[in-house]
RNA sequence: AGAGGAGUGGCAGAGUGGUCGAAUGCGGCGGUCUUGAAAACCGUUGUACCGCAAGGUACCGGGGGUUCGAAUCCCUCCUCCUCUGCCA
């Protein structure tokens, strides 16, 4: 969430930057905060006075008890009475407006950076490049939900079965496919100095608001209501909350985790043909990148994590193009935030693989995560993260612009992991 | 899951109702000494909020309570350890 601060000492900068992401009443909003705020201070300085006669009554008893005077103790005593009440009564109200003054900031979203392109929806995000040759099919091209019934290599049917629709089965050369990607995507990363981890797959609620799932969103997250967990609808909740509440040093940035997770995700209210076959599943596989970074460093960051996904996407060999969010497209949380997108060559169609993201301080305002510089001064620390990648579109493009009449070609740079080269 | 025990500053570890934000040791930082280093010695060493400042407030696992006053007493939740049970 935002800092107080920051809006107060950059209003109008804030203002247009929830212009540009179409939020409404941005300037009611904004004034509120700041209002609330300045409530809440003046609570806090009076509560403060009071509680402070009242700390110095308490020691002038202990005084005149271990003096012996007992009668003057008593007699103070009395005059605390009063200024309890008021200590309560001013608890109170600083405790509603600091409730108040959190939910408010709950609903407003980050800041875009000044590179974010302004606009409404998908349409008005920004292509900043194209790479790759997308594939000429034949007539009988088949589409990868058509592909993998072909060669018995996903079954949706057994999925349903056991757990429900968009939970798939891979079986054989599909399920070794899986394994190979997974182990292809972390040794990558490891190469590129990611830390590799494996985090829980449940989160608790603590970690769900640090990373901005919650409030917002608990509709797209499976939740374990007996024991208030949930299920992780992607492994930066878990990775990232590795640092709630740590000051790191600033000689460790830049921090970077890669963890493979099952990702889980209820997708309410979607449905239709845009989500069948793997387009669109409750339980997917991801590999995903974290990086910690100083306020200074946190774009060059991004720019790496981005052409690090490219490069995965290239030695894929796929046609893919990388997009600039506008203002309207992108995540709640996010500064900036670049989409890679492959071609499905029988579906022919774009289908995002990979979501990269700077937060800025907007996760780590929540996550109360810092760092302390040689100045001995804490400062709030950026948070970014990747996919690197999200493998069941990787998969469908795969299949679907590598088929042949004699089967499925993999990419070269898989076959080491697959143990084989073609699935037919 | 049942029984018992424990959670204190970066770590170790005192403190069981009153100048305790907290002894002491280790570690860290600064200094003296040294050609340099070590040792020794001296000093310093948590976080957040309010305040122009002086200063103040809060925090001893989380929350609540008793009390003029709580690290210390009570309730509750969480976590860890030991034993028993169960189990990949």
């Amino acid at each position: 969430m935002l800092q107080v601060n920051s809006i107060k000492e950059n209003y109008q900068t804030v203002l247009a930057g929830l212009e540009k992401r179409n939020f409404p009443e941005a300037d009611t909003t904004l004034t509120q905060v700041l209002d609330i705020d300045q409530k809440r201070r003046e609570t806090q300085t009076e509560r403060d006075q009071l509680q402070a006669e009242s700390n110095s009554i308490s020691k002038q008893i202990g005084m005149l008890m271990k003096e012996g005077k007992k009668d003057e103790a008593e007699k103070i005593k009395s005059r605390t009475a009063e200024i309890k009440g008021l200590i309560k009564d001013l608890e109170n109200r600083y405790d509603e407006f600091e409730q108040e003054l959190t939910q408010l900031l709950y609903t407003i979203p980050n800041i875009p950076h000044e590179n974010v392109p302004a606009g409404k929806s998908a349409e008005d995000n920004e292509i900043v490049l194209e790479e790759g040759q997308i594939p000429t099919l034949g007539e009988d091209k088949m589409p990868h939900w058509d592909l993998i019934k072909k060669y018995d290599i996903i079954d949706f049917d057994l999925g349903a079965k056991i757990s429900g629709a968009g939970f798939p089965v891979y079986k054989g050369k599909g399920a070794r496919l899986q394994r190979a990607l997974i182990n292809f995507f972390l040794d990558e990363a490891t190469a590129q100095g990611y830390n590799e981890v494996q985090p829980p797959i449940v989160v608790n609620e603590a970690s769900g608001y640090a990373t901005g799932q919650l409030p917002d969103k608990e509709g797209q997250m499976y939740e374990i209501a007996a024991d208030g967990l949930f299920l992780i609808p992607t492994a930066e909740v878990p990775i990232t909350n590795l640092y709630r509440d740590v000051i790191v040093s600033e000689n460790d940035f830049p921090i970077k985790n890669v963890g493979f997770t099952p990702c889980f995700r209820r997708e309410a209210g979607s449905w239709g043909a845009h989500v069948r076959g793997l387009n669109r599943l409750h339980q997917f596989d991801k590999v995903e990148i974290v990086q910690i970074t100083h306020p200074d460093k946190s774009y060059e960051a991004l720019e790496d994590m981005s052409s690090y996904v490219q490069g995965l996407l290239k030695k894929l060999e796929l046609p893919y193009r990388v997009l600039r969010l506008c203002g309207g497209d992108m995540g709640f949380t996010s500064a900036l935030t670049y989409d890679m997108e492959v071609y499905s060559a029988a579906q022919e169609r774009w289908l995002e693989v990979s979501s990269v993201s700077n937060f800025e301080t907007y996760q780590s305002n929540r996550l109360k995560l810092r760092f302390k510089g040689d100045d001995k001064k804490t400062t709030l620390a950026h948070t970014l993260n990747g996919s690197a990648l999200a493998l069941p579109r990787i998969v469908a493009s795969i299949l679907e612009n590598n088929q042949t009449e004699n089967g499925i070609r993999m990419p070269k740079v898989l076959v080491p992991y697959l143990g084989f080269d073609i699935i037919d």
